[in-house]
DNA sequence: GTGGTCTAGACCACC
DNA sequence: GTGGTCTAGACCACG
């Protein structure tokens, strides 16, 4: 589980990027504590230079805060966590998007690959 | 030069995915040959050695295969390149549900995100 | 500089199957770190691009691994070093037989030049 | 049939080899002439310059001889074609075992790789 | 420290 | 002319 990192992208982004999500999926809640960089670096099997970087990325996105002495916290602000959904949400989409039609793909050809994707494919009508 | 990378990938990786997009679009066609590595190199304001490792790329993904002496050449074997279409495609759409799904999103809201991207938000019943 | 290589074959294919013998033969072990870009290149008297084009070759033949800020590991997956060990035996055998039969030699006549080089040319009989 | 060449070794030398084997099998005879240069380009779907090449070769291989005006001829002397397949198979077989005792495999798994390959894996025993 | 990418420029064999 | 390889040296992000 702590161990499964890709090449192809930072370590640390890849951190951030779960803990965003944990966060939008509630598994994190708004005001609660984070571990400690130090527990989170073991917990990961990393440097804690590099949970230390995840931790600043969070508080620079407004998403926690570190108070001095106590750790770091997820942010009290409950609608900025559901901007944040929205956000992700809307990044994703967007950059999916542009990719698939940069590619050369037409709107109903990625709507129909989606939704085959999501259902299977027995024939759906009534777009 | 007259070409404008960003920094978040290679430049190699953004060379050879326009170079593939051209392909799936069919603005470049099979058989087609491609230019020299010096000549896309001056085009793309990059090293040969990018290019070069491009080239190598394409090849190693059977798009492209160089003869000696005589440059690059789009492969001419179409289905291969009906392959790549499919390929590219899939691998997309694949990315980007597995991403939103584990970002916390259901299905229905997935397919509905994109669906109002695409098409505007005009009445999405009965899925 | 304390390396001879030859000139008929690129130096970093040298260097590769030099490692991947070494794998085979057992020299190298499973989950062992390798030397760094830098170290090897100055092993090797070489330049460290070229190093670095033989661990990324490893790494897409899945031999080896590289971590990030780490270095380069030998795979661990013992597995998969022994297949190795296989493929490299049956490639080797395959492309023999295939090169001999192509110059015009009977599976009789390879087998006796074989075992007569391996053996002396004692008392064969009876295949 | 003429257009068979794949990347990893000079157009020339595979044109060469295919040459050297033929007369090996007997398909080209002692004494026999070659088709033009050009012919041969043609047949070969390549550049005249490279079966030059491949003429000039044979000839210092002692192999052929050209006579100016008339073309390129087999030598008649047919004791250096049959040196020429003794020498084709040994160094076949000498390439072979060096690159499989380096790679690590013992005389004996070399051996029973080889009749493995040839003869099916039925038990044999009697060496 | 590590690997990854890139540039500049060179040399080579091949066609 | 072409692609393929290599060197020398640089810069970067990452751990």
């Amino acid at each position: 589980m702590s161990q499964a990192f890709n090449n192809t992208q930072p370590i640390y982004l890849q951190i951030l990027q779960r803990l965003c999500r944990q966060v939008v999926r509630g598994e994190i809640k708004a005001g609660e504590k984070l571990p400690s960089v130090r527990e989170m670096a073991l917990q990961c099997g990393v440097n804690p230079n590099t949970v230390q970087r995840v931790y600043a990325e969070l508080e620079r996105l407004e998403i926690a805060e570190t108070r001095r002495g106590l750790g770091s916290f997820i942010t009290e602000d409950e609608t900025r966590l559901k901007r944040l959904r929205e956000q992700l949400k809307n990044e994703q989409i967007e950059r999916f998007i542009a990719d698939m039609e940069e590619t050369g793909f037409s709107p109903e050809e990625i709507l129909a690959g989606v939704r085959e994707r999501l259902l299977g494919n027995k024939g759906q009508r009534g777009d």
